[in-house]
DNA sequence: TCTTCGCACTCGCTTGCCCGGAGTGCTAAA
DNA sequence: TTTAGCACTCCGGGCAAGCGAGTGCGAAGA
């Protein structure tokens, strides 16, 4: 039956996008008058109201009380989302907006990062936020080892998009700066261009050996490389956290907190999108697909951003389930479209 | 008159001080018989009314309306923080505590900078950050110029911290790696161990031209040591939003946005603490001396931490203006003190 | 002269109540 | 199967009353 959608005929299908569409937009519950009044759905109230008691029982849609309208459930919004809201694109000049406003951060992986947080989170109105390239996408440039004194000395790691990280090593036996320079070499000519997780700890032990270092040297080039690789890991950059206030869902004090808290621990904020990684394309969780209670009426609408063909981080935008599904996911969209390109412009060759 | 303290007699400044110290206590305007019972003032209440009456016309207390209790005012906290309150020092366990979670920060600048915020945050139950040493008073360790092609390369300067700012640059003429080792040298010899804000742009372009290096290449080296100048200037961690929420004067969303607003722009924040600077002690600021109608019912504690005998850095603390002043600035000297010593950690010697 | 007592008054907060509005479900008719 | 009509439910705003905490002031006491 093609009049059908996910289970329910054509008329059900558009009274719940009605329903959601009014919600998202007046976040008043909607009642079947009201719905009649203001949608021309060609069938009188009575009718919106047997279909809307129908869709209740099937999940769609929750009452908050009696005698109040009807409220989208996860399974509502779900729908709405795969199926029935039509697909947004920004026009030409929010795009030019977009990219004007990316070119005001200087070329160096933190600002441009930043910026597009920033961006995204005034532009969704919402909170955003953007996680850094996973340093394992991330490719090995060069490796400079600086000498300090005789047994000690500073590694420092380039990356593809000139992130330097830097540790401090000590030794049990003395090198001279050439030794290191002769190492700094070595490291370069093997392993320049390769990606950071390809570097493996086996391969770094060869070609220091090589160079006749011990297993102190090995260790402190295995150190400067797993910090390469892991320093940056969950870095995140949010903004926009005062755009929640603005929701009344966030009348009550208790859930601004959990959500203070869950900015300040970038860690649950990284589990939020880290399945994300596995799917290449844009992604939307609703209430509790998020997986904990203190998150369930809120929605995160996710969208990897690209170097070259590989996904190398996320842009999120996390707001009240209530929200512009179709817009957000636009706006994300093209703010990801503007970061990837900017990323060519740290990128070092 | 030995008796009066900041003009206030000897009474008029205890009854001023158990107000001050009751509405920390309870956040509720406390009314004459209310101190009387739970203090044992040796007067009756009636005469209490008649000096918080005089405190009233001396500015020092507030009626939020007629018929309630008083509330001091932005001057009552100031008597109170200047010469009314009792210092509080930490025991011996809770400076155990603070030295041992701090010990759980690995030897970064930015972890034990971080972890100072958060374990600030957490133990002041208020918002807490903590300004990155300013770059200005550290030290240039090391350059190193790494060739990348024959017209570019990557400038990377340590400071004494350890904290590697790294910046590109092209050139109109060619160079040899060499070239870059030979002047990477030079700025070593000539300015290792000097403050940052000692190398100044013509000695710089005096060194780098001896070494034979055109304008490209002055420029080039300006904008690395410039880089590493102001790039972590307003660098801020922050942490315990969150705790704000519990404070009954935060009821009003409306202040919580200005917070929010204020904890993303770091600029704000920066300057909040950046004329504590000019006084090297603890220094208290309360409601409108933060220049800030939005800040107006808040109070900032700002303390400095060091190196050496440089203060580099501030902790400070942001919260209702009805804080717990002696015990925070405690706690925040007990945290900038074991700051200091863990300093000494990252230290590139 | 300072302190205390007693008292009238003020004012915000809570409680209880009423009522209108919006919405529902059910039944019966088209 | 749809629609009209109707009784019912529930939320929320508005209003008045009562309570409690506190004040200011005049008069009495030390």
């Amino acid at each position: 039956m093609e009049n059908e959608v996910d289970g329910l005929d054509k008329r059900k299908a558009y009274i719940l996008a009605t329903v959601v569409y009014e919600y998202i937009a007046t976040g008043e519950p909607v009642g079947s008058q009201a719905l009649t009044q203001k949608y021309n759905l060609g069938v009188s109230s009575a009718t919106v109201r047997n279909e809307m008691a129908d869709l209740e029982a099937g999940g769609y849609l929750e009452q908050p009380h009696t005698s109040a309208g009807r409220v989208p459930s996860d399974a509502g919004y779900r729908t709405y989302v795969d199926a029935l809201m039509s697909p947004e694109e920004l026009g030409a000049d929010e795009r030019r907006r977009i990219r004007d406003e990316m070119r005001d951060a200087r070329a160096q992986l933190d600002e441009i990062v930043e910026q597009s947080s920033r961006l995204l989170g005034r532009l969704a109105g919402n909170l955003a936020f953007v996680t850094k390239p996973q340093s394992e996408t991330q490719s090995f440039r060069y490796a400079q080892l600086i000498w300090i004194g005789e047994r000690s000395g500073i590694a420092i790691i380039v990356t593809s998009f000139g992130v330097a990280s830097q540790s401090l090593f000590e030794l049990r036996n003395d090198v001279t700066p050439d030794d290191l320079t002769r190492l700094s070499n070595a490291l370069n000519a093997n392993f320049a261009g390769r990606l950071l997780r390809d570097c493996d700890e086996r391969s770094l032990a060869a070609v220091t050996k090589q160079c006749g270092f011990g297993d102190d040297m090995v260790g402190a080039v295995r150190a400067a490389f797993t910090g390469a690789r892991t320093q940056e890991q969950p870095g995140i950059a949010a903004s926009g956290a005062q755009h929640l206030l603005d929701q009344p869902e966030f009348r009550d004090v208790r859930k601004l907190r959990s959500i203070l808290r869950i900015l300040e621990e970038q860690r649950t904020l990284y589990d939020l999108v880290a399945d994300a990684f596995d799917s290449p394309a844009a992604s939307v969780k609703i209430g509790h697909e998020l997986g904990s209670e203190e998150l369930a009426d809120l929605s995160l609408v996710t969208v990897p951003y690209r170097f070259g063909e590989r996904a190398v981080g996320m842009l999120s935008i996390l707001g009240p389930r209530r929200m512009p599904y179709a817009r957000l996911l636009a706006l994300a969209s093209g703010t990801a479209e503007t970061l990837s390109e900017r990323l060519h412009d740290v990128e070092v060759r």
